[in-house]
DNA sequence: TGAATAGTGTCTTTCAGACAATATGCC
DNA sequence: GGCATATTGTCTGAAAGACACTATTCA
């Protein structure tokens, strides 16, 4: 800190939250987009995000914003980096703390996704151009949604409460963009014991149903690494 | 971003950056603190750091700290964690950017160490009480140095740039506070082909000289994860 | 009984960790 | 030669990766 201190003596910044809000659906990494309607940047797509009210902490804004957008709480999330060039934003200085949120597509499908053209999901590798510096924060977050998912157990979050193997192991290929073999996975996933099979199992299809399992809530949740 | 823009609408809060100035002396880890000598937090010690000019980008406000505190450039220096709690410092708003730095006892010990009363070296393992939540701040900072640490080639940076296997060693049992196998650890820093021996050695020492390593600066630094 | 996906075991290789004797330079 | 530190290799256990067949349900 400063020695001496003014408040009103420095011109200050602005300071916003972006998030990244990651989901899974139609065996496709989808991100969720907003598009601005006034310059700067009118027209193109951008993250959802908004600024920092003085009286709320930066994941308090964080959540605030998830939940305008997705109506969802209660959602992994977890702060990714802060961005502040002072040339990412044209009209004046703003820094920026950037945000990602993994969440499933059955728990949010009932509001968000109804909305109509100015919010959309959109394939992860495959998005339009995007305002400001957005494309880049969105790259970091696709490094670090990848490397969570090699290291830690963050995986499970977007899928729904209960889910077959076989639906997990779509998600780390969807995301790593690779085929895993079926058997070590099943291996390396089960001796985490960070999952346990139910005693339900799908329904109605037309071949062997599959179990469901679902997260053991342990004590605190053992995603923190770093 | 929010759709309606007007800069001076909002009240802002103050951006600053703080930095945790990491070093190994005396077979400790060290770290810098400032005695603050106003309001609040008089008399306290904090981690070095100050306003972000409207000017400089983050990452260029840490690096004008670092300097003037310690007069060294070309360190280590990585983005740590941005905190945004409204009540943190009891003034005013301020979110504060940390950012975390290694530098080798060798290379600055000219300049900053000469330094009086306010500006000190502290055992990291054992701070007197910090203003604001640097402790918060520093215990964060410690864990991630232990991860890198533990995943990447990072420990290299606390050391100049000739060094012995037994010196980086020590660094690692420093950090760690554990004693390591002499072999394992030089079987495994060697195979990570990171390090090539020079054809130097310790001198005047009264016993077996050791050889002095140096790192492959190799295409782009290694140590990019996450 | 055929279609479709679920579920399962072995072998090999690699890496981490335990463990102790010899080598070298200086005095 | 004695002191102080440097340097080096083997064995064992655990985990990761390659690889293919059997089981179950429904139509």
């Amino acid at each position: 800190m400063e020695k001496n201190y003014d408040a009103s003596k420095f011109e200050k910044p602005s300071v916003t939250v972006d998030i990244i809000i990651f989901t899974v659906k139609n065996e496709d990494l989808k991100v969720l987009l907003v598009k601005r309607n006034v310059p700067p940047f009118e027209n193109f797509w951008a993250l959802p995000g908004g600024f920092v009210k003085m009286t709320e902490s930066l994941e308090e804004a964080a959540k605030r914003e998830l939940v305008e957008e997705t109506g969802v709480k209660d959602v992994y999330l977890e702060q990714l980096y802060t961005f502040g060039n002072p040339k990412r934003d044209p009209r004046t200085r703003v820094i920026t703390v950037a945000y990602f949120a993994l969440v499933s597509w059955e728990n949010l499908k009932l509001k968000a996704s109804t909305d109509v053209s100015d919010v959309q999901w959109f394939s992860a590798f495959d998005v339009p151009k995007l305002a400001f510096d957005h494309k880049e924060i969105l790259e970091y977050a696709m490094k670090r949604l990848r490397w969570k998912l090699e290291y830690t157990t963050i995986g499970f979050k977007l899928l729904p409460g209960k889910f077959t193997l076989t639906q997990l192991q779509k998600v780390y290929e969807i995301i790593f963009h690779k085929n895993l073999d079926k058997r070590n996975f099943r291996k390396k996933i089960l001796s985490l014991g960070l999952i346990e099979s139910t005693k339900e199992t799908t329904e109605k299809v037309s071949h062997r149903p599959a179990k469901l399992y679902s997260f053991k809530k342990k004590i605190g949740d053992i995603v923190e690494i770093l």
